[in-house]
This record gives C-alpha cells, sequence and structure tokens, in this order.
DNA sequence: CTCACGTATTGACGAATTTCGATGAGTGGT
DNA sequence: ACCACTCATCGAAATTCGTCAATACGTGAG
C-alpha cells in the first residue's frame, strides 16, 4: 500500500471525533439496535447467501422457526435501518442486502468471527 | 471526502461468512446490545476523550445528567461487553477504553460520521 | 368479481430494559 | 473506631421489545 490511506484502518484514529451529544448518539444507536438481535442477524446473513440475494418472507419463516407476523416485523425494522431494500413483485415482496450499509459491519463481524470459536 | 477508498475494506467480500445460527448470531447481538443505547454511547465518547483516557463515575454522572447508580450500570453493561476497562484506584474505579475492541467500530462510526449531517 | 395466496398490521402478553431512590460495601483520613 | 466519600447492588416503576394469533390488505388467477 504505497498510497497509504487510513480511511478505514483503526490505527491511531479515536474511534469518536469527540464527546457525543444526546442528538449525535440517538441516530447511531438506533442502527445498532437494528442489528442488535440475533434474530435480524441471522435474517441479514440468511439473505445474503441466497442464490439470487434476495428473499421472500415465506422463504425466511422456516429457517428461522418463528411465526410470519414476527419475521415481517423483523425485516420491516431492517429496511427501516436502512440494512435491506424490499421490492414488490406480484404478490411477493423480495428483500435484499443493502449493500453500502451492510458493509460498515463486514470488518466487525470479520474479526469477531476469527476471535470467536 | 472525494477520496474515498476503503483500505481494509469490505468491497467484494461477503458481511457473513455463511447463514447464522442461533449460537453463532446471540453472542454477536450482544455485543451490538451494549453500544445500541444513545447513553452508552456517550459514556464511551466521552471516556475516550478524557485528558488521562480514564474516567470515574463521578465525572461521568454531571455531563450525562443521570444519576450516580444509572451511571454505573451502564458501565458494567459496557466492561461485560468488553468495550471498557474497569480499575479501582483507592476510592475511585477508573474506566477506559478497550482499544482493540472498540477499533472494530472504528471504521463504522467515522464512516456513520460523515454521512450524517 | 371473486377467491386464494403472500404479506402487513393490530392487539395482547410476558420478558427485558432504563431509570431512580435507598441501601450496602469498600476505602482512606481523622 | 469512626466518619466521609465513592461506587455497586437492590427493589420498584415506566417503558420498550419480541412474539404470536387473528385479522386486514393487496395482488394475480380463474
Amino acid at each position: 500500500m504505497s498510497t497509504a490511506t487510513p480511511a478505514d484502518s483503526a490505527c491511531c484514529l479515536p474511534t469518536f471525533q469527540g464527546p457525543l451529544t444526546t442528538e449525535e448518539a440517538e441516530p447511531l444507536a438506533a442502527v445498532f439496535k437494528a442489528v442488535a438481535d440475533p434474530v435480524r442477524l441471522r435474517l441479514l446473513s440468511l439473505i445474503e447467501h441466497t442464490e439470487d440475494g434476495e428473499a421472500c418472507v415465506c422463504d425466511l419463516t422456516a429457517p428461522l422457526g418463528l411465526s410470519q407476523p414476527t419475521v415481517s416485523h423483523h425485516l420491516k425494522i431492517l429496511v427501516e435501518a436502512g440494512l435491506l431494500t424490499r421490492t414488490q413483485r406480484g404478490r411477493w415482496a423480495y428483500f435484499a442486502v443493502q449493500r453500502p450499509a451492510l458493509d460498515e459491519f463486514g470488518s466487525l463481524l470479520r474479526r469477531r468471527r476469527e476471535t470467536a470459536a
């Protein structure tokens, strides 16, 4: 890496640019809250690894072992958080990962994976 | 900001290595839950930007406008999540950020900061 | 139009979370 | 030994969250 662009690397950079106000902390917490649930993390991982990169509700209830309204509820939260997109096609609603948003969690999740088991 | 070229990054890599099981998702959700609260995010940002890189409870109640038990409670959650360390010195308990753990959130938080406004 | 199907919403319930005041535990000075 | 101080824990109130059954909505087929 000749052109060292520390855009992403965490080295020597403060995690926060300064003390957060409540107004600043609120939206950040909201995003984290969206992924602070095992079911929603599983949803994201399931959808990311589908054949076509998208899935409808009916594809997701079985793997999770949850009712359809519950799955719909979690999906809505993920869409509102900007982590999923929803496109209606015919009777079905297809959900796909919102790449840029999900990528923000990429390095974090991959690092966790290594230190996990 | 136009020079945005992710270094460590996420390009072309899947965020999840595969569909998560409940057992895998659980600990991940736990970490996110720790930071899924405005008060706790403010605590982290406050402690990171103290003179000595550490703070006691009494330093933190005023900036947050919360009671001492409440602040203690949030600090405990952050310590248990591995995001803060606690060292008792005399009557005081000093809390400092756990660098490696907090750095995992670095790139994510900095990117959010830019797109916030 | 009507019906079947996939999905969203509503209402309800128990569980978890956030917050506080009161109290308990540990430390250091007098 | 006592007291003042810092912090943790307990108990409780208010709120939020996760879940489901029941129901409403919207779409395409017949």
